[in-house]
RNA sequence: GCCGCGGUAGUAUAGCCCGGCCCAGUAUGCGGGCCUUUCGAGCCCGUGACCCGGGUUCAAAUCCCGGCCGCGGCACCA
């Protein structure tokens, strides 16, 4: 059966089994689509992705912005971009990563409607903390140390029995500057008895030195700084975000979060956490990745370097957005974990590619021969297989020497586009240009360029820590592309050029 | 250690809530073939999985119990 040709298979399907045919194309139709949002009314969406730019973005942060994108979208909703940039001292922030994550969000395809930066709301957060007080829901402590003890033991810090008044009092006295750091903390009231002690009058609030650590945009203004918890509650609820869509890493956060809710009487949103997500192959690790860069500060090639999981790495590796939105909602939002392998992206992306990438030839083991034959040959080469009307003409006369890879080295060849060749030590004798021949003797029909036209190219290719660097010819064709354009080398794989100098210098995608 | 969440082929995912139509579907990978001026794409065939053990039931991937394994959290990080 394998062995009929298609139309011969199709035909005896079609006569056996009429259904079978019609099934498949049924279920070609069918894309994947996210599961429904609980609690989601259309118009009525909100969601939000709020990162820390204390970095750029991963594959692993694109997550829950494709995923939060998706469902307002989805929902005809709306969506937040917030910057948490809460903690100028372990997670500074990098004045460059604002716009940088915008700028991958945007290459995502990920489209916000309303833009915030935490610490542009500070005052938000203190008007919050002295209602929470005064609701007697938060309290200073000042403690220190001990109070860590205290709440591992089920008890607190003797000043949550303070009055009201003594706790604005001391409230105003932290943001006025009186507290160094760890002297004096807002917590927030909890179950004291709560098994994970973390939860237990989680901390609110604390003192920061920013004389010490200034913060990139509002320097040294503030000294009291909102807790993450602290202030996405806050800001998701004025926000009016209805769904939250992150990793489980945030699971206790949620609970922790809820107090703040509860005693301010807002009603939370719908928390959705999902597992986390790894691209085999791949350093995904936002502190992995500084640290490799500021060790081997000339072996990498930037943040964006083609062997990081970041979204501009992956970029520069010429992965599309589209690949990646595809395989994040093939993830979808499940709790679990999953390790993505590079052979299914790659695949996504050759999909997307294929139709895309024109074809141009490359030699990477080149062997130079000289063409023997009666008369000057014309090489008319479509740029794409799909598109025969568009191609571009290689003029080869007897005497000219051409490049042929080493290891396609045989009796006789077909030269793409040019014709039969017999092979000899050091030419190629012009034997007919009938691809019918080509066929039935069965030969390697292979790529080939010019020796005096070539274009030096050196290939980028990543394997897991290292960047080989292959040195090749292209066929002049190569000169009508710029940075950034994707094609696919004859017999070789897709490439990305990163750049154009000396030599073109082009990124390996993948097969 | 404690708390929480998971475990479907190499990888990803569908099915699990509402047990039978699932001797488990799809994609990718791998093997083979057809087609094709690429070892690409497309098409065809094949390959391969319900973590383990009990229980409930006429019937379990699906429900219950126990175990094992994995992940996350246990911060004045986000």
């Amino acid at each position: 059966m394998n062995k009929l040709p298609v139309n011969e298979q199709k035909r005896i399907l079609e006569e056996r089994y009429p259904h079978l045919l019609v099934e498949e194309e049924k279920t070609k139709e069918k894309e994947k689509t996210l599961p429904p949002l609980p609690n989601a009314e259309k118009g009525k969406v909100k969601t939000r992705f709020a990162p820390n730019p204390d970095f750029v973005i991963h594959l692993g942060n694109a997550r829950p912005a494709i995923l939060s994108d998706e469902y307002a979208k989805m929902y005809d909703g709306k969506m937040v971009l917030r910057f948490e940039d809460t903690d100028p001292r372990t997670k500074k922030p990098l004045r460059e990563a604002y716009d940088l994550i915008k700028e991958d969000l945007k290459w995502l395809g990920v489209k916000w409607h309303e833009e915030y930066i935490q610490s542009q709301r500070m005052s938000i957060y203190y008007d919050i903390a002295r209602e929470l007080i005064r609701r007697g829901c938060a309290y200073i402590d000042l403690c220190k140390e001990k109070s860590r003890e205290l709440l591992r033991a089920g008890k607190a810090c003797e000043t949550r029995n303070n009055p009201v008044e003594w706790q604005l009092e001391h409230f105003e006295k932290m943001l006025n500057g009186e507290y160094n750091e760890g002297e004096a903390v807002l917590r927030i009231k909890t179950k004291l008895d709560h098994p994970n002690p973390s939860v237990r009058d989680w901390v609110a609030m604390r003192i920061i030195d920013t004389v010490k650590n200034p913060h990139p945009l509002v320097g040294s203004k503030y000294t009291a700084w909102p807790t993450y918890n602290f202030a996405v509650s806050v800001d998701d609820h004025l926000m009016g975000i209805t769904h939250v869509l992150r990793g489980k890493e945030h699971q206790v956060n949620t609970e922790k979060q809820l107090y703040i809710y509860n005693c301010m009487r807002w009603r939370p949103p719908e928390f959705i956490h999902f597992g986390r997500l790894k691209l085999e192959g791949f350093i995904m690790s936002k502190s992995y990745i500084r640290r490799l860069m500021e060790e081997n500060p000339d072996k990498f090639l930037g943040y964006d370097d083609p062997r990081f999981g970041t979204i501009a790495g992956l970029r520069r590796r010429g992965i599309t957005p589209e690949a990646i939105r595809t395989v994040i909602l093939e993830v979808g939002i499940k709790p679990g974990d999953a390790k993505l392998s590079w052979a299914n992206l790659a695949s996504v992306n050759r999909k997307i590619l294929d139709d895309r990438a024109d074809r141009i030839m490359f030699i990477d083991e080149p062997i130079e021969l000289v063409i023997e034959a009666d008369k000057c040959l014309e090489a008319k080469i479509p740029y794409h297989p799909n598109r025969p009307e568009k191609t571009r003409t290689i003029k080869i006369c007897p005497g000219d020497k051409i490049y042929i890879n080493k290891r396609d080295k045989a009796d006789e060849v077909r030269l793409i586009g040019l014709g039969n060749f017999k092979l000899e030590e050091n030419k190629a004798v012009f034997t007919g240009e009938s691809l019918e021949y080509a066929r039935n003797m069965k030969l390697s029909i292979i790529q080939w360029t010019p020796v005096a036209q070539s274009v030096s190219v050196e290939v980028l290719v990543p394997k897991e820590l290292e960047l080989i660097r292959v040195q090749g010819y292209a066929e002049p064709a190569i000169r009508e592309y710029k940075v950034d354009d994707k094609l696919q080398f004859i017999r070789y794989g897709f490439i990305r050029i990163d750049s154009i100098g000396e030599k073109y210098v082009v990124v390996f995608s993948h097969k």
